[in-house]
DNA sequence: ATTAGCACTCTGTTTAGTTGAGTGCTAAAA
DNA sequence: TTTTAGCACTCAACTAAACAGAGTGCTAAT
């Protein structure tokens, strides 16, 4: 659809959007004429100026403005245009690094990511908790702790472990314990999820009812075990840097600023903001090619961080639709693949 | 310290901050004299202005305005003049209390109660996860699960579950678990934290060295599952409503808008935000009254939930030092309240 | 001790004028 | 035909002056 300009257009285009990024202002004629060495007159540029905008590459705030980038423009440039000039990914490597030998747990890691992700952009990050989707049973334990309590254990295919302390009345002996546990891991072990329905659980029971004397209250509560842990609910997202935001001039209007903090103060806009549409590795997602209207002003950078080849988690970037992109994206690029390694180790 | 001033006074000093914390802006002579049925003219109540002036109480942003309350005003207001008007109870307490049933995982509570209490007091604010320390260790077994994997369970005292799946290289027979599950519980069963020290712990392992053939790795592990869990990391805290902080004109500077959301944006800050000086039940701290030096223009109040008469986080809200005192105070109040016992309950 | 009256102060807003960057168009040059 | 110099025109942003109005402090009367 996007069809490919002149080298000319091309490079007019590239040295307004670069000028753009940096000022912030709308750019002139004038001034590309000075600062880039295209070897054409100001006149010439402005002419190819009124091309781009006709061709909806450029915009212009008001007749004696320059011009700045339209959303399609921004289009152009990342795709086309922009080279993924990389960062210094020393420092970045090296300080990310250092985070999964000082923090331990999903928390702390995922949180001085973020931050740590927001310091080098100098951009609002967010990084949602890893989801570990698709999980199947692998173990499934009741054990004796004392007389009236039990320990179940349930071990996920990938290695999670969850456990539950559980206080009963009745008294079951260890036969009875190692019965149930035999007879349930058979049941339920490597089963897929969607397999594992309440209607199946309610057979199960029954037919475990009939072999042995068992408490409902005891399987209800190994079936909420379970259900709680194939099932997680939604991680938590992580912000940092939204004191960057007000760096930005574009969220020097006030009203405008508290839209976008309201975004980022509720899960669910937040959710619907770095939900990646395709399973691309790294999408950009200019102006209005965000679904939340009051975030078509900005960018948004997405990338995935996985386990093996299942993403599990998402990393972005939020940030003015003038925004760093080949630094951005770079950057983001860097911690994802960290994030990966990290989370795959964690979770050995 | 602070001596009590004359009934007129009060009712001046008093009238004089409710008006501005509605308008946000200087209060005069006419308004209140107007407004507030004193039975004194305008011409008295500037006098009387003059005087709280001079006692600094008040403040004149310049000659010809009206009068602000400094921080030792609000102070004297909140200790003395407020009436802990209580909000309207009933509709925080239900939302608050289904939280609880439709969220699971401390995650999700801890979470949602940040939201609702940034909904309910339209400010900023801060809620701790909870922390458990002083923890003794109450069970602790490993069991085998495959060939060369061990499962270690610890349980503590107050209930928390922890575990880890552990790989080895070493065959261990169930009697050597046994022997070392035995062992070991004995050694650290409700042993104090200050008993658990790395010193203790190489003791121990060179006893049970002496007894059985033991991999150092093994134990290695076992040890710093323990150290984990008795002395956890410091908990995260959730922030919830920062767009209400620009509903307030005081923060329409951007400058200081920028430096109070870099609080915000960072754990260590944050954390000396809310961390309280004394045990009280609930502080409110009042602009200078604030450590950091940015935030003395706003003010915090913090208190406590727990579980028994052990507090295990903190609550705080952040507004302008022109906060709505008694709503905010009665709101804290009922959700530390409700707080403490879904926490308790979850721990159960 | 209180209050009415008044001159004075200071901010915030409005209005008009000015500046300057930038455009689009035209006509000449390449 | 393409490029460029020149120029009139536009419009936001800034500045300065004028103005309105809320509030004070002081004085003198009650």
């Amino acid at each position: 659809m996007v069809k490919n300009l002149d080298e000319r257009k091309n490079s007019i285009l590239h040295a307004i959007i670069q000028e753009h990024i940096i000022t912030a202002s709308p750019v002139g004629s004038r001034t590309i004429a000075k600062k880039y060495d295209l070897g054409v007159s100001s006149a010439t540029i402005r002419n190819e100026m009124a091309d781009l905008e006709e061709l909806g590459y450029l915009e212009q705030p008001h007749t004696s403005a320059g011009r700045i980038p339209s959303d399609k423009g921004y289009r152009y440039y990342v795709d086309i245009l922009m080279k993924n000039k990389g960062v210094n990914s020393d420092k970045l490597v090296k300080t990310l690094s250092e985070i999964s030998k000082n923090r331990h747990g999903i928390h702390g890691i995922v949180s001085s990511m973020t931050t740590m992700l927001s310091e080098f952009t100098k951009y609002a990050t967010m990084i949602s908790e890893p989801e570990f989707k698709d999980l199947k049973i692998s173990e499934l334990q009741l054990m004796k702790v004392t007389q009236n309590k039990l320990l179940l254990v349930i071990v996920t295919d990938n290695g999670f472990v969850s456990d539950k302390l559980i206080t009963i009345k009745e008294d079951l002996d260890k036969r009875k314990i190692r019965y149930i546990n035999n007879f349930l891991i058979n049941k339920i072990r490597d089963k897929d999820i969607t397999d594992l329905t309440d209607q199946y659980f309610k057979e199960i029971e029954n037919q475990l009812v009939r072999k042995i004397n068992l408490s409902h209250q005891l399987f209800t509560i190994i079936n909420k075990e379970i259900d709680e842990l194939i099932k997680p609910e939604d991680g938590k997202i992580y912000i940092g840097g939204t004191s960057y935001i007000l760096d930005q001039p574009e969220f020097n209007d006030i009203d405008y600023l508290k839209k976008v903090l309201n975004i980022l103060d509720h899960e669910d806009t937040l959710k619907k903001l770095i939900k990646a549409k395709n399973n691309k590795e790294l999408e950009v997602r200019i102006g209005h090619e965000n679904e939340i209207e009051e975030m078509q002003r900005c960018s948004v950078v997405i990338a995935n961080y996985s386990i093996g080849d299942k993403a599990v988690g998402k990393i972005g970037v939020l940030g003015p639709t003038r925004m760093e992109y080949p630094r951005v994206i770079s950057t983001v690029n860097i911690v994802s693949d960290i994030l990966s390694k990290i989370i795959s180790e964690v979770n050995k």
